[in-house]
DNA sequence: ATTATCTATAGATCTATAGATAATGC
DNA sequence: ATTATCTATAGATCTATAGATAATGC
């Protein structure tokens, strides 16, 4: 983003959309002020405006976007595991992690909350709950989630040791082997 | 907190401790304005700042007294059954929800998640890691406080169904034989 | 000529403080 | 007299917008 680049909208909200999903990541919704997203990337912030309207409008369409990447191609019983390999992976890019946590971070009233709500009740959880035949699958669905949840939130906000250090593998293991005894169909195997 | 109130300022102390956990629990540290607070404890927004020097030392404060309450007089095996308990007695009052879910969702940089870091390390942690003799036990704890901190979230920030509507007694069941997979010496007595 | 981008600023917060007021205890 | 409480406001943000500038494509 240093050089100079050619006047491309397209580009410039993708460029925006990226700061977006980097910083609300990191700092949440609130924190994540628009000049800081511009200036990352690279862009008067009052292009945020011209092209998203709002500041909400572009964090949803930054959930919107990784709520489909993450979900959209792997079958249900792998949908897990790569979920916790995609978080685990600290070679990822950061702009690329979960705005979840800062959905979940944002105001318990307002529409970030409504937008993670539908985004993740039905896509991700529907998947989990494919995993079990047991009358309560779409609480254990549930459980499982808010685990997923947590174990970002702690590793990407807290930055909580040894957590952070650990090896993706052997957590994987842990968490899938866990996770397993509420859904029975679940892969447990890491490196699917 | 509607009748008048004799000036005392212990109470006013406390008044204000109790609003702030709850609404630093219910919109997270950023959006639970000072005013807030102080309107829901019923006193002016200045004797905030004359009580606790500034926001974050009240919320600090606040902190302190839930991981205090919380984990100093409960044995280790049943740190979690409690904790799970406490989290999901909905007749429970707001004001003593943790505001553990409150420093999560507050910025990653700044003191509040210094607070969580080490308030959590050195009391929650230690209970769970007493519970299973594996090499990995610090981690292991880690990956169960993730779980409880998330469970937290998507329950009150989120408001997630059928999580927050579920029977109490059958999500600490299922949440603590899936954990008693990596701390074998807890206890998966829900009601304990 | 069109439109991507930037400048400048309005308007709405929010935290924090200085100083005034009023209720208590000796 | 002491001190708990309130009034009023400074100063620092932050989102959003109106209008000016400058790079592209016909």
């Amino acid at each position: 983003m240093t050089e100079a680049r050619r006047r491309d909208a397209n580009a410039t909200k993708a460029a925006l959309l990226r700061a977006a999903g980097e910083l609300f990541t990191e700092r949440g919704f609130d924190r994540a002020t628009v000049r800081d997203i511009a200036d990352l990337a690279g862009v008067n912030q009052s292009l945020l405006f011209r092209y998203f309207g709002s500041k909400e409008e572009l964090f949803h369409a930054v959930l919107a976007i990784q709520t489909r990447e993450l979900v959209a191609e792997s079958p249900a019983e792998k949908v897990l595991a790569r979920t916790l390999a995609r978080m685990l992976d600290e070679k990822r890019d950061p702009s690329s992690q979960s705005s979840w946590y800062a959905a979940l971070r944002s105001s318990g009233h307002d529409s970030a909350a409504d937008a993670i709500r539908k985004q993740l009740g039905e896509d991700y959880i529907r998947a989990l709950i494919s995993l079990t035949d047991a009358e309560d699958a779409d609480l254990r669905a549930d459980l499982v989630l808010a685990w997923v949840l947590g174990l970002g939130m702690l590793r990407s906000v807290v930055g909580k040791k040894p957590l952070v250090d650990a090896d993706p593998q052997r957590v994987a293991k842990h968490v899938l082997s866990a996770a397993a005894t509420l859904l029975e169909r679940l892969d447990t195997d890491p490196a699917s």
